[in-house]
DNA sequence: CTATGTGAACAGCTTCACAGCG
DNA sequence: CGCTGTGAAGCTGTTCACATAG
């Protein structure tokens, strides 16, 4: 086991996947799962996933591996996903609204309890989705936030506002922004940032393909 | 200078992230940028900006800088994305439907030509998006990817599906794939893999929640 | 005999610091 | 004098190998 900042991302960003795989293997009614399973579910060595569990607590048993029924519990509240957790959306576009239907969420937890736009055009019209929810202005932003003790926003606004929004979002009282702005949000180190950019996805999938064609040699 | 297997994976991420940085400066009229004004704004030490591109040649100009109208066209090349490429995707769900009409791909050259779908009820039917596309079944995929030289494919399709229709994309002749399917894929080494989990990524600020708050002794 | 947990060895990425060029 | 490109140093994460427990 050890201090939560001596643990290194690279693991902690597995452990959601550890979590993930174990749910499918109890979904397939395994009891117990060695090390090895998991990683060759998951393309990572026996090793690093022993290490990576071992950062956490002792989970194993030696001579059976770990017990699914008793490590997926573990991980979730490591994980802080034992208990539900309200999340808000900002920006309600395209992206936005997939993001507020996308049944992904609530399976792991999450609930987006509140969306926000800055256009006055769409504040007031409801958006479906799990909970049809009524689109908020910005204003109504640190209220809300202290009302449904939500910790971590969705941010999809285009780049140009991204910044901005992401400051009053930090002013409301949020504390992790999940960003989808093309942007680099710069913020102070008691906020949580994790960008998902999808073109930058793909751009990798393209170097990769060029590279290969490229070293035929 | 060096060859592509010897550049390490995470100077390729930030590649896009310096290309996505220029493009905002050459916007703002910068003609030269140095490595430190580029790491600022992408909090990256400016060693680290400047050891990143020399990976791919000697864009630098000492006592100068980088020149922005020269260094953009040349990291587009190296990632590929100077010409269009056309991309298909499998799974018109919520997920895939917004994926269809992101502008953000078609901004960084990439274009969204076919979808596909396996659910009978879908096929046929006419999708919005920056260009209207009639929703395919997957038998068509390999000739449409001859048809339009598609080498990477979108795959937003539920979890359990997602192993098998990444095979037939394979089959078809898909060489990249942006998962957004929460499973790890397996595929062979020629074959590229991108994942986006969004709720792996809500996990992570989640944790990183947990363990300030645990952490204040 | 199987499988964990872990110190030690290793590898790879990042930072440092400076030579060299404009 | 400013800023790049780069060997060398430093550090962090991964793999190895084995003691240990069931």
């Amino acid at each position: 086991m050890a201090k939560a900042e001596n643990i290194p991302a690279p693991a902690v960003r597995r452990l959601s996947l550890y979590l993930r795989q174990l749910e499918i293997f109890s979904a397939a009614d395994h009891r117990t799962v060695s090390s090895r399973q998991l990683g060759e579910a998951l393309c990572i060595s026996d090793a690093q996933v022993r290490k990576d569990l071992a950062y956490f607590g002792q989970f194993g048993h030696p001579g059976i591996g770990y017990r699914v029924a008793e490590l997926i519990p573990r991980v979730r509240h490591i994980l802080g996903t034992d208990k539900k957790s309200n999340v808000l959306l900002v920006g309600v576009g395209n992206l936005g609204r997939a993001l507020i239907s996308f049944r992904g969420f609530i399976k792991r937890g999450f609930d987006v309890v509140a969306v926000f736009d800055k256009d006055p055009e769409k504040v007031g019209a409801i958006v479906a989705g799990p909970i049809p929810l009524r689109i908020q202005p910005l204003s109504e932003m640190p209220t809300t936030v202290r009302q449904y003790a939500i910790r971590v926003g969705i941010l999809a606004v285009p780049a140009i506002a991204a910044q901005g929004v992401a400051e009053e979002m930090i002013a409301a009282g949020i504390r992790g922004i999940l960003n989808f702005a093309p942007v680099t949000l710069q913020v102070g180190p008691e906020v949580g940032v994790a960008s998902v950019d999808l073109a930058v996805h793909l751009e990798q999938l393209s170097f990769q393909l060029t590279a290969l064609s490229t070293a035929a040699t």
